[in-house]
DNA sequence: GCTTTCTTGTGACGGATTTCACAAAGCTCA
DNA sequence: TGAGCTTTGTGAAATCCGTCACAAGAAAGC
């Protein structure tokens, strides 16, 4: 969240930045801003707060962004579509160069100059194309299969959408976005009776 | 995630379940399982487990999914439409009912019997149409100025797309979906010296 | 009914994370 | 040059959260 303020100071011309400043914009604390960033080093100057586009660098160095990483998509549904043109994802560095699906009828369709390849293939795809990291967007019910076959192909990142659980090996990363929890969760905290939850925490 | 679990152990019409394994399909521990659920009352049974349908029934109860929630689409670009049509969102309670977009080509569309409503008329559509939730999928830069628009509107629950943190009261409650963010943590986990930090925690 | 087996609910512990608070350092201006 | 103001970096204290471990409850077998 550091990186996507300082992007913005950035825009925005700003030379220095303090951890309070840093922290209004994040949505967190001053004291965290400065435990959090003092992990990796000492990047402020007493008096005077951060320099944004060192600091910026810095992170995106910590972050591994400084070059770029190869992503295959795996399901070319709606949500898998969608991401494929998000434009975030290729400004941080990931480009995605490669798309799986199962569906006959969407295979050998080219996206943006990448050809959708089928999904028997999955393996020799990901290998051939040196691929890192697999954004996951199939249904739940195949998730699992399918992160099998990702795993054994040698990609230790994984960004998973379908809403169940990945079993991988301890080397393989996943990260979870769990668009319908994220909902429930705001159901929770605004049920009738939520009120005595918030006063008293 | 363990309603989640509890839906898929439904569909499997398996009758109990014990906290292990609730853990190793939410992936999480048996005493976390156990500390969570007792938080909000007693409802297994010492030596044999807990019952699946009612659990799952307190479950949805403790998370306000009892009824059904009203809810509105800001933003009908590709990760609007893509949303739209997630039918997860339905099945555990969620009606998208209303949909805005700011572009004028885009008002006037019809999707699946909800006509696409102009942003200038946001807040008429939010309490006409008797909003509870908003999911934000416009731009970052637009976004804090619709929040603002969604608050006055008396909308008190924002699942926010935008890569921008929200600034809003504090009776409204906001949480992000950040996809970029996720994919950077793989970054951070994979980078070529992150050896040791897993190996050394 | 009694023993064995299983599994919950929960207090105690310990590690991790956040907050506090302040000395040290840098800038500005007279 | 030195006083005053600002802001970092970081130990110490406080808080939060997960794990451990076990007493007690419940079923099953005999």
């Amino acid at each position: 969240m550091y990186l996507r303020v300082l992007d913005e100071l950035e825009r925005e011309a700003e030379t220095t930045v303090s951890s309070q400043a840093l922290a209004n914009r994040a949505g967190t604390t001053a004291a965290q801003v400065r435990k959090d960033l003092s992990l990796f080093g000492s990047f402020g100057k007493r008096g005077l707060g951060y320099a944004v586009p060192p600091l910026r660098r810095h992170l995106r160095s910590i972050l591994g962004l400084s070059g770029s990483w190869k992503v295959a998509l795996i399901g070319a549904g709606r949500i898998g579509a969608a991401l494929f043109e998000y434009p975030h994802f290729r400004e941080q560095g990931f480009e995605i160069v490669a798309v799986v699906d199962q569906d006959p009828a969407k295979v050998g369709s080219v996206w943006n100059d990448v050809t959708i390849q089928p999904a028997d293939q999955l393996e020799s795809v990901l290998r051939s194309a040196g691929i890192e990291i697999v954004i996951l967007t199939v249904p739940g019910p195949a998730a699992q299969a399918v992160a099998d076959a990702v795993v054994a192909s040698g990609v230790r990142g994984i960004l998973n959408f379908a809403p169940v659980q990945l079993r991988v090996p301890d080397d393989v990363k996943v990260n979870d976005v769990n668009m319908t929890v994220e909902l429930e969760a705001l159901s929770f905290a605004l049920k009738p009776d939520a009120a005595d939850r918030r006063a008293k925490g």
